[in-house]
DNA sequence: CCAATTAAGTTAGGAGGCTAACTATCAGCC
DNA sequence: GGCTGATAGTTAGCCTCCTAACTTAATTGG
C-alpha cells in the first residue's frame, strides 16, 4: 500500500474552516482530491492484498500482464525498455521486477539474435499458470467493488476521471517520464 | 510517484475482447478501475512533486498537517502511536518520519510527564514556517487540477467515490490497519 | 509483591520505487 | 577502420513503506 493517506478524511465543514486561513484553498476542490486519493488507495489495496496473497505486486503482475496474450494463445516477448516504457517505470527498475520475476521462474530472459545489446523477456508456462490461477479472482474483486455503479454512474466516472487526468498532466506535467494522455 | 500503471490504458474494445476469454471480467467495471487506478497517480504525482521540491513527502506532509493546527495558533501534540493511527500507517514506519522530521528540525519529540514509554511530537517553528511556505502553492495545485470540474460535477465525484471508496472496504476489508468508511 | 501480559517505541531486514553512473554494443562519420 | 555518440541493460546508493522481533515501561492478578 502505497498512498499515505489521512484515515479519516477532513470533513467538509472543517475545510471551510481552514479555507478562512487560506484564500488560496477551494474547499470543494480539496474535497474531491482527497476522496481521489483515498478511494485510488481503497482500490489499489483490494487488488494488491490478492496480488500479495499469490506472491506477486502491482508491478510485477503488470510485467506479466505485458507478456500475456491469452486471445493468441501465444506470449510476447518484449525487452526490458519496452516493457519498462510501457509499464511507465525507469529500466532500472524493470530490471529489479525482472530479476524477482526470473528468480520465481515466471519469466525467462534471452538473448536477441540481432543486437547483443538487447534482451528478449518472455513468460514462462509457470508464469502463465499463475496468470491463469489469479484473474478469475483478480476481475471478481474488480467487478464487485464497482458492483454498486450503474452502467450510467460508470460513464459518469470515466468521463470525469478523464478530465482531471488530463488536467493534471497538462497543467503539471511529469518531469521526467511521459505523462501523455 | 508509487504505483505503477500501465502507461496507455488498455481500450475499451480491447478489454471486450479480453472478457470472451474471461467470462468473469466486466469491462465497464474494470475501465472504471483503471482510470481509477490512473487518475489518483497522476493527482498523487502534482502534490508529491511539489512535496519533493520542498524536502517533504506525502508522509512527512501529513504528519505535519495533523500536528498544525492554523485556526488555534497553537500546535497539537500527539504521540508516535496516535499519528501513526491517523495517519494510516505502522508505528514503525512513523519511528521513521519523525526521524527524517526531527532531523531536519520540523518537530521535536519530548518524554511525556507520566507514562515513560510515550512521547510527544510537536512541532518546532521552523515545522510551521515550512507549512506556511508550501501550503499556498499545493492548496493552488489542488484548485488547479480541480478547475476542469464544475460545482455539481464535483458533488457527483464525490458521491461516487464515496460509493466505490465504501464498497472496496466493505466488501474486502483491509487486513490489518483499519479501513473503517 | 512479583510474574505475566499488554503497550509504546525502536530496530533489523526486505521489497520496490527513484537517480546517477557504469559497461557493453551498435551506428555514423570522417 | 577507428573515434564519437547513442542505446540497452545493470549496478550502486537513497528513500519510504512493510513485517517481525526486541526493549522498556505500565498494568494486572495470584
Amino acid at each position: 500500500m502505497p498512498l499515505l493517506l489521512l484515515k479519516d478524511l477532513p470533513r467538509y465543514e472543517c475545510l471551510l474552516e481552514v479555507a478562512q486561513q487560506f484564500p488560496g484553498l477551494d474547499p470543494s476542490a480539496c474535497e474531491v482530491f482527497l476522496h481521489l486519493l483515498r478511494t485510488g488507495d481503497e482500490a489499489f489495496r483490494v487488488t494488491e492484498e490478492h496480488f500479495h496473497a499469490k506472491g506477486l505486486s502491482q508491478g510485477r503482475f503488470t510485467v506479466l500482464m505485458l507478456l500475456y496474450d491469452k486471445t493468441c494463445g501465444e506470449t510476447h516477448a518484449f525487452t526490458p525498455a519496452q516493457l519498462a516504457e510501457m509499464s511507465g517505470v525507469t529500466r532500472a527498475t524493470m530490471t529489479g521486477l525482472i530479476d524477482t520475476l526470473e528468480r520465481d521462474g515466471m519469466v525467462t530472459r534471452r538473448p536477441h539474435p540481432e543486437d547483443r545489446r538487447q534482451l528478449s523477456v518472455e513468460l514462462t508456462k509457470k508464469g502463465i499458470a499463475r496468470l491463469d490461477d489469479l484473474l478469475p479472482e483478480h476481475f471478481r474483486r474488480i467487478a464487485s467493488v464497482m458492483s454498486v455503479l450503474s452502467e450510467t454512474e460508470r460513464k459518469t466516472m470515466v468521463r470525469l476521471l478523464s478530465k482531471i487526468a488530463a488536467s493534471a498532466s497538462e497543467t503539471f506535467p511529469a518531469s521526467v517520464a511521459g505523462g501523455g494522455a
